[in-house]
DNA sequence: AGTCTATTGAT
DNA sequence: TCAATAGAC
């Protein structure tokens, strides 16, 4: 006699059994349910998963296992073009239907509605709080402006707790497996995969960590976020990216309190639903200029500059400090985000594409939405974006955000003898620092270099 | 969610 | 000299 057939749940960036419809949606079929995930390196091209965001996946996915093992489950682990290996698994497993994540990338959107057409595909909003089709314009039309894009979210929002994660779930025969060692995803470099050790605890645990730990200092989020040398920042970016915790869950639990702080951390949460939402309207999002007039920007040639904005070695101290913070962490203090991005597109006049690329290789919360938009932000050439000549001065965001040099001298260690007076301008100072470079361009030279590269596409679109 | 410069009025 | 302010980029 045939048993009946399972349904498959799809694990994408929505690594929780906590407050995650898809995979309630699965279980509520009454069926048994087999839990698989697919590596697929191949289908979204230069945008696979980077080098960082592969170590938090092993993690995460190990911690995932657990998790479900517990629950009476097993994660099934390919490796694959999901065009491929998921009918494979269909066909092994002779599950009756699908159920997954909605995706927000054009590469997997793209092939997730060629599945659909030929398998039993139910999609569920796992990792946003708003479907991206969901927010419109009183024209019905995708919003530009992020003001009334956030208003409009926060009028459709309804308060509703985290559902809980399953106490037990009926599981299927759990085909063959790869393991997680067979797939490499760890760095070769120990010392590397040790920094990001130091700093980060991938899993769904992990992320409820992250928030306890957050919430008590959510009243003074809106100054104390902009202060890298100060824990003010949740850093539950990683934790959203790979889904480990829900935005709604997050939402919910800031209900608790109260004041213009809490509304500026919840804007956060929606400048990540509002880059979704300009992704699924502008696929081409992390490739090209939103604005087409910055398609003819002059951008220059410069691999010694991109090198050392890279290295953290371009002498300017709140950029290298940031840029060594991201790759001996996998995360950048936002505030420092912005600067070091602004530096290498404004001072340095690099594409915001070489910058994206860095930041995706070496991002643990690297997502494409938002690490596309916020680049195209800083370059003034996305939606809503920061005006170009809006130039951020390295020195005085330094003095201002890093005033006794405490983020700077943690992650330059060359700079440990000068003085606080020149921290963030060491090439004025008296002591010198060891070995470590003059700024590789004049400040004042590269904002007026970049203001009159501005003038090129400005003339030719007045 | 900026910086620079000029200007003004207070030390 | 210097903080506050406005306008331009």
């Amino acid at each position: 006699m045939m048993s009946p057939q399972p349904v498959l749940y799809w694990f994408r960036r929505d690594l929780r059994l906590a407050d995650n419809p898809g995979l309630a949606a699965a279980i509520a079929t009454g069926r048994k349910v087999i839990a698989v995930f697919i590596l697929d390196e191949e289908t979204g091209g230069r945008w696979a998963a980077g080098a960082a965001s592969k170590w938090w996946l092993h993690h995460s996915l190990s911690a995932l296992a657990a998790d479900l093992q517990t629950r009476g489950a097993t994660l099934v682990l390919r490796r694959g073009r999901i065009a491929t290996e998921l009918p494979r698994l269909l066909a092994e497993t002779d599950a009756c239907e699908v159920h997954v994540g909605e995706a927000i990338e054009p590469w997997a959107r793209r092939a997730i509605d060629t599945l659909a057409q030929t398998i039993p595909l139910r999609r569920h909003r796992t990792s946003l709080m708003f479907s991206p089709e969901e927010i419109r314009t009183g024209a019905g039309t995708p919003y530009s402006v992020f003001t009334p894009f956030s208003k409009e979210c926060r009028k459709c929002y309804t308060p509703h707790p985290p559902a809980e994660a399953p106490r037990q779930i009926p599981a299927g025969k759990a085909p063959p497996s790869d393991t997680l060692k067979d797939w490499a995803l760890l760095p070769s470099h120990p010392d590397w995969a040790a920094g990001l050790r130091a700093t980060h605890t991938p899993g769904e645990a992990g992320a409820q960590a992250r928030l306890a730990k957050f919430l008590p200092r959510i009243g003074v989020y809106g100054e104390a976020r902009n202060r890298p040398d100060q824990p003010g920042t949740s850093m539950l970016s990683p934790h959203l990216a790979w889904g480990e915790i829900s935005p709604g869950a997050i939402w919910h639990a800031t209900l608790a309190h109260a004041g213009r702080d809490v509304e500026v951390f919840q804007s956060e949460v929606l400048w990540r639903e509002f880059s979704a939402h300009l992704l699924w309207n502008s696929p081409t999002l992390p490739d090209a200029p939103l604005k087409p007039q910055y398609s003819a920007f002059p951008w220059r040639q410069d691999s010694a500059g991109l090198t050392a904005w890279q290295q953290g070695r371009t002498g300017i101290p709140i950029v290298d400090a940031g840029m060594r913070q991201l790759w001996q962490t996998g995360w950048m203090h936002n505030r420092v985000r912005m600067i070091t991005a602004s530096f290498l597109i404004k001072h340095l006049l690099i594409r915001w594409q070489d910058g994206e690329a860095w930041f995706w290789n070496c991002l643990v919360d690297a997502e494409l939405a938002a690490n596309a938009a916020s680049w195209q932000w800083v370059a003034g050439s996305g939606a809503d974006a920061a005006p170009f000549f809006r130039i951020f001065n390295p020195v005085l965001q330094g003095g201002k955000f890093d005033p006794a040099g405490d983020y700077v001298r943690k992650y330059v260690p060359e700079l440990a003898d000068v003085p606080v007076k020149h921290i963030h301008t060491p090439w004025e100072s008296a002591v010198k620092p060891r070995n470590y470079p003059t700024p590789i361009v004049d400040l004042a030279f590269g904002r007026a270099r970049a203001l009159d590269a501005l003038k090129i596409i400005t003339r030719s679109t007045a």
